[in-house]
DNA sequence: GTGAGGTACCTCACCGCTAAGGCATTGCTA
DNA sequence: TAGCAATGCCTTAGCGGTGAGGTACCTCAC
């Protein structure tokens, strides 16, 4: 039982013997894992004409709260990228027709995004496949050790400052 | 204690109350955490002129078994990424005459990369300030629970079929 | 009311990666 | 040993993101 990421840490402990590079199996893992789960999520989102990002904007606006219309920072917010990122993933959006831009009526430098019914109905279609995909990824885990796992990330978050909005 | 994937699950749960997306608290972490995590390594190879890219690359060469000389298709592996993705790396450390190129004695079409003194000594500063950065980023978990998370995700990784060479 | 600083969104140049494909060489198989 | 698939590396177009900066608008202290 041997990922990549012993065979590093072997090779380390060969080259450098003194030199604690335990870290590096977490975090090595964490960036190997991430790039191996981005990649199956990747093959849900083409099967529905989407990608990750696009399908971030749509998800974070059909969960907000009524009246679903959102802020361009509030999904820059949620999405963890820039202005410029998110401005770019709405044009792409909007010009399919699956998002609108209104100008905010209370801020003239707002904009509100919301989506459109082909915009909603392609996120809903998306959502289940995507969570089956999610959940078939960590299914080697059971449902506790899951649930373990999520308390040692949500330790590890709020300690470099991800914390709740709420 | 409540990190922003718990406000989203929260969201979830008030929009769609009998779905299970209990798999989006893990992955959804995972995500997050890779991105702060890298920003945090990024900070640290800046500081020493290098982005993760050229790390990885020279970190690869300086662990690997004398006499030190990889094939491009191996750093590939190691790290990855596509073969064009290897080619521009080298590239630029070739350039800043970090690493060597030279062709394989044995086989026609192959490349050998080596560590110039420069690139050698470059990695060699760098590593141990970038352990540190890693295990302050970790040092929230004690060393007990970092080793559980690094179990844990080593089975994922492992059924994903991240296996080891060895 | 006004000016300064903050905020919201967009623009654009640049950057690194991917995906597809090309060329040379090697290895397998009949 | 000839033919053909596989391999190793490179090239290039295109993509999405960042970071810096611009414009318009809002807020607040005075």
């Amino acid at each position: 039982m041997a990922d990549h990421v012993d065979f590093v840490l072997e090779q380390w402990a060969a080259r450098r013997p003194g030199l604690d590079v335990s870290p590096m199996g977490v975090i090595g893992r964490l960036s190997r894992l991430h790039r191996l789960v981005e990649a199956e999520l990747a093959r849900t989102f083409k099967a529905h004409g989407l990608d990750a990002g696009s399908f971030n904007i749509l998800a974070t606006l059909l969960r907000s709260a009524p009246p679903h219309r959102l802020a361009p920072t509030e999904l820059m917010r949620a999405g963890m990228v820039t202005s410029g990122a998110v401005t770019q993933r709405l044009d792409r959006l909007e010009a399919r027709g699956l998002v609108t831009r209104t100008p905010d009526e209370t801020d003239g430098r707002g904009v509100r995004v919301e989506l459109t019914g082909e915009g909603r109905a392609l996120v809903e279609k998306a959502l289940p496949d995507h969570l089956a995909t999610e959940q078939r990824v960590l299914s080697v885990l059971g449902r506790e050790r899951q649930d373990e796992l999520a308390g040692m990330l949500r330790e590890l978050l709020e300690s470099l400052g991800d914390r709740s909005e709420g």
